[in-house]
DNA sequence: GTCTATAATAGGATAGAC
DNA sequence: GTCTATCCTATTATAGAC
């Protein structure tokens, strides 16, 4: 019994970054196999819903990240200033200044969407909350709260599509600029 | 010879309309025949280049229907404001209140992405342009007028994304409510 | 300019050996 | 748990009649 070439964390860390720079359709088998070193039946063995099973545990696998990694601080120690800086500087590092796309983004603009939908919209539901959670320790009334946690995702995302389109990855830097003067500001 | 079941203008509407709900690598040549009424080799036919040529007509297609819709009406009589609600109008039912995507967005995450990225670069750009000059326009400053133009672009497809990833479309109806009241507002 | 028919390939998925 | 070998279907693309 051959020893594992890769742990699961491994392999769904290479997944992830298959659909995010190829998107879901994009992502062939072949690419898929050759991101992870592993032949279409051994992906099979891990997966044996095939792609669409793939991209369900990357997704989960993602959430996990998520939650240790984004929100987890957040609910720690630290002013909400500081805490905000450090969820920005987070996202930066993890689309690479606008270099890299989001694979939820990319998975809603996928024809299977409709199987991903549960985990897409708690993924979402779950960033906007956490930071709707730092707006509230901040002081910021509630119904404000939940405005500018929602415009923080829309931006990130937004931005990182006209990073794509016009190869100005600057539109990447100005939005997270804004975003930490903004976000936590009283209400004008 | 058999007459033209549809002008070349309707095909490459129909075709928009496959590309902005399929993806680009998920409108298969099949899709694109029924939502045209055309057999494939009538397909090749108008587009020698197959799929990458249709994509590259639609987007062309695309960049006049914009010129004639959305910036045509900004360079006409009107004050700012008027002219502001106007576009935005527009957006909100190009779009469908959020409930369609857009081609741009749709492309940008293509894997034939750079046989695309002149028209997809000169698109976002003439969009903002647009609104910048419409900023200028409106008494803001240069930069101010550059960033606010990026700034709504930048939301529109957030919005778009965070849309299709929520299938909460009230985000797009917020998004654009607060881009009425910010885009021309005065400096703060 | 549209069609039928066909080719050629790539994609996803499975069986079974080691 | 990984591999080789195979299968089937979908997909892209082309040839040629009308």
């Amino acid at each position: 019994m051959p020893a594992p070439l890769l742990s699961k964390a491994e392999v769904l860390d290479r997944l992830l970054s298959a659909f995010r720079d190829k998107g879901y359709e994009g992502a062939s088998l072949a690419e898929l196999s050759a991101a992870t070193g592993l032949v279409r039946s051994s992906l099979y063995h891990h997966f044996p819903g095939g792609k669409e099973d793939m991209a369900e545990q990357v997704l989960a696998h993602l959430d996990r990240q998520l939650a240790t990694d984004l929100f987890r601080p957040l609910r720690s120690a630290g002013t909400p200033a500081a805490k905000l800086r450090a969820m920005l500087d987070t996202i930066d590092a993890f689309y690479e200044g606008g270099r890299k796309a989001c694979l939820l983004e990319r998975l809603c603009a996928s024809v299977d969407r409709t199987r991903f939908r549960r985990p897409l919209r708690r993924a979402f539901t779950a960033w906007m909350e956490a930071v709707g959670a730092l707006c509230l320790e901040a002081g910021l009334p509630k119904a404000v709260a939940r405005a500018r946690a929602e415009d923080l995702v829309v931006r990130v995302e937004g931005a990182l599509v006209v990073c794509a389109g016009t190869d100005d990855y600057g539109v990447f830097a100005r939005t997270l600029t804004a975003l930490r003067a903004s976000v936590l500001a009283p209400r004008r």
